[in-house]
This record gives structure tokens, C-alpha cells and sequence, in this order.
DNA sequence: CGGCGTTTTGAGAGAGCTCAACATCGGTGG
DNA sequence: CCACCGATGTTGAGCTCTCTCAAAACGCCG
């Protein structure tokens, strides 16, 4: 297995246990009792919040390394539901003693609160570039900050963030292919 | 002056200079070192980034009781530009200070901990919020979160808020008010 | 009253969404 | 090897919605 960055808050979770969920399994639901903080090891889970009017918005997608909905360390209930997008495991550390060691380990505090605001940078910027009413422009700025357009076969992801179809990412891409054959 | 719920990182910025901004005004500007920590006091401040093509994002709009640029805590370099909505007042308390407290005072940590992690909550849904296509559902899921539109002269805000100018939510509003005299 | 900002409404253009058809690619199984 | 299948990529046509520009009605305050 390849060690990343991302791997990062391992400490904070030693002595978890791992859990395994099959894609489409359900790790938790609006509503529920939180008695444990998940650490995403492999494969990719989606915080789902269901809006009045039946609007399906997935507030994040979360990857190996990252920490599933990080203000139920302190919350009693689950504000949204949680499903594995493919093939899952996570680590498992009960939420009490999650708190515990933040609050006794300050390294680990420390790294918790640089994630924390390192995330809260990203999603108000996620935020910014959605609402930008152009799409050429939503892509020049997601660009902008360092994405890249990854391969083939995984371009409707990217549609996904940033909240357009696909047919018109794909439109998008086809303009900018013949704007740089002419430059 | 009222004491609110948005007190509470007070402690935090105990003997912390006070500093006044006009309208406008900057309070920092990107890649600019951070050598302080605001607590905005009274006002409005908002971070603002410039992308590529000279679009203007406020990536967020600051009120009484909030932190600026929560990551700069951990950061050497301010990555936006803040800038004075409304005549504002600050509490500037510096970076190391602010980080000592934190790591040296597990309550505090706690409820900075609590803060980020709400703001996350915040950000990522209103990414979501503004990724609807259409403004109907945008108000109906602002509106469902516990949001209310608010006194006339402010409608504006909710547009910006939404993300859309404020024409179309003029005649959303009207929309409305012609099907709730229907019903 | 006379500004100034907000709200309201209109008309046209532009952009994305929806539905639809078709091409392409990789894998599966006969 | 080839037929088939599903998912992704590509392109077209029409519709809907928002944006933009514009004008006018309010509402507040000096």
C-alpha cells in the first residue's frame, strides 16, 4: 500500500478498527446516534443531504486520508447520511476518545485544526467558483487553483464539481480543443 | 452593546488591540505575511480572490463575533485580500499568541475546533446550494435550512448569497407572492 | 421637494439543461 | 474473432431559465 500525505491523521486513529462497506452501503443516516468518527482508508464515501423537494445535493465526497464528517465529533446526531460511492474501509475510533486525544495531544490538535481550516477554504472556494455563471469561466478558475483535468473516462467527475451536465463539460472542452488547434 | 452567542471566542482574544477600519478599507492584502489574527468586533469584512481572468470572488462575508481567514493561523502568507464592507472594528491579537492559547488551552481548542467545523458544514452546503440550476430550488433549500428572508432593503444580500443577481430574485419573489394569493 | 438606493417589471440575448441519436472504448462471453 | 453490452464521450435541436440592459415606481431621509 502507498503511504501519502494523506495518511497524516493515522495517529489519531491508531488502535481503530477497520470496517469494510460494499458500494452503495449505508455507513450512517440523518438522524443517528453518533457514537464513532470515521477515517476513510480506501475507496470513496459521500455525505448525501436530501433537500424538501426530493434535490439529492452530495455536500462531499470524501477519499482515502480524509475524515468523514468532522463537525460530529462534537454533535449528537447525524445532520446527513453517509454512503460508500465505491467499495469502502474505513477506520473506526469511538468519538469520545477521538475528543480525548485532540484534546490531550496537541500535535494532534494541532493537525486537526489545519485541516479543519484547510477545509473550510476549499469548500467556501467550491462555493465561489459554482456560482460563477459561466461555465468557461468556473473551469478557468477551478484550473486556476491547481486542478488539472484528469483521464479520460473520469471527465464527468469533474462536471460533478463543478456543478454542470456533463454534455456541457464536454461542449466546453470540444470549444476549447478547436480555440487552441487555431492558436 | 449586546453581548451575543457570537462572543464566545472573547477569551480567546482577551488583551487583544482593538483597530478601527473604514469602510473599504484593507485589512490585508494577498501574500502579505500574517503576523496577527482578527476578530471582527463590529462591521463587515469580506474575503476577496481574484481569479485568472479578473473575476471577483468574495469567498465570504464576515460578521460580528467571526475570525478572518481561519487557516492564516497556521499559514505564512495570506492566500486572499480582506477588505472592509462597512465601517468594522477588530481585535488583533498575534498569530503565535493566538496559536499558543489554542494548544495551551484544550477549552478553547474545543471551541475552535467546534467553530471550523461548523463553518466546513456551512461552506460545503451552500457550494451545494448554489450548484441548483434553478433559483426556485436555491430558495427553497436556503429557506429550508432554517434561513429567512429578511427585512425589506436586505433582499439583495440574499441574492448574493444565493448567487444570483438580485433581478431574478425580485421575480422569484413576485412569482410566489402571486401563487400564495392563488392558493 | 429632490436625491439615492431598493424594488419592480419589460424585452432580448445568451447559456445551460433536457432529450435524443450516435460514436467510441473496454470488457464479457459465445 | 466477433457480437454484445454498458459506460463514456460527442454532437444536434429545442426549451427554459437566468443574465443583461433598460425604464419606472417606491420608500426613505436630508
Amino acid at each position: 500500500m502507498i503511504m501519502v500525505m494523506s495518511d497524516a491523521l493515522a495517529p489519531l486513529f491508531r488502535d481503530a478498527s477497520l470496517r469494510s462497506f460494499p458500494a452503495g452501503g449505508s455507513l450512517f443516516r440523518m438522524g443517528d446516534a453518533i457514537v464513532s468518527m470515521f477515517l476513510l482508508r480506501a475507496g470513496r464515501a459521500d455525505l448525501v443531504r436530501h433537500s424538501g423537494a426530493g434535490v439529492r445535493m452530495i455536500l462531499h465526497r470524501a477519499g482515502p486520508g480524509q475524515v468523514l464528517a468532522e463537525a460530529s465529533a462534537w454533535s449528537d446526531n447525524y445532520h446527513c447520511d453517509a454512503v460508500a460511492a465505491e467499495d469502502s474501509v474505513v477506520a473506526v475510533l469511538p468519538r469520545l476518545e477521538f475528543r480525548r486525544r485532540l484534546l490531550a495531544e496537541p500535535p494532534l490538535a494541532q493537525l486537526w485544526m489545519q485541516r479543519l481550516a484547510r477545509s473550510v477554504q476549499d469548500a467556501r472556494l467550491r462555493a465561489e467558483i459554482r456560482s460563477l455563471p459561466r461555465l468557461a469561466d468556473r473551469l478557468d478558475a477551478w484550473l486556476g487553483e491547481g486542478n488539472r483535468m484528469p483521464d479520460r473516462g473520469r471527465w464527468q467527475e469533474v462536471a460533478a464539481e463543478l456543478g454542470v451536465t456533463r454534455e456541457a463539460l464536454y461542449r466546453e472542452l470540444a470549444r476549447r480543443r478547436v480555440d487552441r488547434r487555431r492558436a
